[in-house]
DNA sequence: TTTACACATTCATATATTATAATGTATGTG
DNA sequence: CACATACATTATAATATATGAATGTGTAAA
């Protein structure tokens, strides 16, 4: 009686299916939980841009700003194109563009 | 030159208040990035339950599912109502019941 | 080919998160 | 009152994550 669907709760889909989705939903949320990456990815919403670029706008030292891109590309969210001495970073997961507008509707709306 | 929001980067507003509204969001998101408290939430967003019941649903100990409630509550994320031997634990923020959805879609749709 | 720049990687250390176990508190029941 | 249930709290140990310093790699220009 552990994953049980039998009743109880009204989840039309089974608890360990839930909770692979969990799961995911929270792997991919750790890894936008970060105050440096969420920058990161919500300037890279608005285009692809250099590791130069993100370093000042994080104010953050390069390895810093590599190791969080670092992260973000083996998720496969970022792709990175080399183009002369410069690498570009831009997104490679339609979820991020799906969530940037919602984060920023709850937290940087104005009113 | 530091939060220079000359140009360089097409945000309309500058680089301190991005980094402010980061901060709050990310604190929100690392919240909900734990397995378990985001399969609280989710059972939540459905109405309010007792501990018991959570305890089941994550098939967690009691003291596990506890000290996650403790956490949400202490960040004004859940709220708390005893009703007998069994508290209930239900939303607090509406922000939960806004991005609850957007993630159900990202992560759960079975297409 | 030397030098300089842009970026990546490695590794050691610090810090935060989480699980576990033990104990404490409030409530209801006989 | 004695006892069981439901939950909270605390301390501790294990683990994950972040940070910083140093070094490595690829590219371009002289």
């Amino acid at each position: 009686m552990n994953s049980a669907s039998s009743t109880a709760f009204k989840f039309d889909f089974d608890v360990d299916e839930i909770a692979d989705s969990a799961r995911e939903a929270t792997d991919f949320l750790k890894s936008i939980a970060h105050e440096g990456r969420l920058m990161i990815l919500c300037r890279l919403a608005e285009g692809e841009c250099s590791v130069t670029e993100l370093e000042e706008l994080l104010s953050a030292r390069q390895a810093a700003v590599s190791q969080q891109l670092a992260r973000l590309r083996l998720e496969g969210i970022v792709d990175a194109r080399r183009e002369g001495k410069s690498v570009y970073y831009s997104l490679a997961d339609n979820r991020i563009q799906t969530i940037i507008p919602v984060l920023y509707e709850m937290f940087c709306k104005t009113d």
